[in-house]
DNA sequence: TAGTGGTCTAGACCACGCA
DNA sequence: GCGTGGTCTAGACCACTAG
């Protein structure tokens, strides 16, 4: 058995959709006939099929049977790594500047970023992310010291806080902003003249309800893409 | 049963993983130990440790057991509408207008673009997406005939390519690039001064391995986010 | 109501990888 | 070696739902 039974019935119900021999809304042959034309039982089928179902391909209704879907193809994954790993893994060599750190109760702006309460205090911190001794991506990020105290004495001259908090505070949800800005305070920083485009993400993190941290990214944009290579999930 | 046994395993592993208790490397138990706990078969406990393992939280090695997995970086999902539902979701009117149509032999530079072999032809259109009645995006796409034979004879005056194709051509996998970029040829079109950054998106779509279509669609930095709000789980 | 998929069982054999 | 996970079987009962 080099391949597993399922895979191989997945690969080629999934085969004849592709091919377009079963088009969007054809009705594929039941369990029990799969059963029999494989010689196999009614698990493995279903898990061929489920596989199928998972991947967006077909949509099983009980009593009516298995049908090839419409394409949906509404909303897509796009995989965001952590700038260490980005620049490690494009085989360039990383480094890391802490360009200023701050702790200081919440401002009027401070609170708007993270979601904070009144009179929270945070720690701010501006870094600099380069390879191969290159500026590559500026940082700009607020740390919550409600959900991460121990920011407060860490002094994040070494590591980037990105991976710290990673490691220390689980998080449950996230929000991203992905935008297209000319480079402005940051121009100087990342040895851009000004019309430079840049590639903006914000992200907030929360554990809970509770914000953790929130960090602006900023990519030359001529250096730097964002790529994913995905399939269509379940929706 | 309101929910399935597997499901409330893979549930109540998750919860373990995701509150720290079991932190990343830890050795969860075996199978075995699964079902005595759950007093159900090892196919039930195998079926929601997989679903773990393919949503990234575990790793599974014969012989040694099953072990929560380090974070990958900070991966991130990330929806992606189509156009003219974008606009939709922001309220505001929507408009589409056909630029351009040519049917060809690919060029090079097509080729490149698409992944297309030698003397494929394909239709090429240039469009643009308009948001009250204000320009909103501008798409660059290339439709490869092998995929899509019926484009060839389709005008695509009236609607966009991009839900023509979704209703027809069912997909496997995508491709995304997203980058900031100084608006160039697209300045014009778009209405814009020449030093406005935009926000570039290239999708390549794939089924199986044939390649489909690849499309550019440029916005205005100004005029476009993408947001997303996500959870960890699936990778 | 009858037939489909969803779930589950209590076994089994095998491949792999750590000893 | 030997224990793990990977796969598979030949049944079973149930929930859902189209007819």
């Amino acid at each position: 058995m080099s391949e597993p039974l399922h895979e191989r019935i997945r690969a080629e119900v999934e085969a004849r959709i592709l091919s377009g021999d079963w088009p969007p809304g054809h009705r594929i042959p039941f369990e029990h006939e799969f059963t029999a034309q494989y010689a196999c039982s009614r698990m493995t089928v279903s898990k061929a099929l489920c596989e199928l179902a998972d991947a967006g391909l077909i949509e099983r209704r009980r009593k009516a049977g298995s049908f090839v879907r419409r394409p949906q193809g509404q909303s897509a994954v796009i995989e965001i790594h952590d700038v260490a790993s980005e620049v490690a893994s494009l085989d360039r060599a990383y480094g890391y500047t802490l360009l200023s750190r701050a702790r200081r109760r919440a401002t009027a702006q401070d609170r708007e970023r993270l979601a904070l309460a009144r009179g929270a205090t945070v720690v701010a911190l501006r870094c600099r992310h380069d390879a191969d001794g290159l500026p590559f991506c500026l940082e700009d990020r607020l740390i919550s010291l409600d959900a991460a105290p121990d920011a407060a004495s860490e002094s994040f001259a070494a590591d980037p806080p990105g991976a710290w908090l990673l490691a220390r505070i689980p998080w449950t949800s996230a929000e991203h902003r992905i935008r297209a800005e000319r480079a402005g305070a940051a121009a100087a920083t990342l040895g851009l003249g000004q019309p430079t485009p840049c590639l903006v993400i914000e992200r907030r993190t929360f554990a809970g309800e509770a914000p953790v941290t929130q960090v602006i990214l900023t990519y030359p944009g001529a250096a730097h893409e964002l790529i994913a290579r995905f399939s269509p999930g379940r929706d």
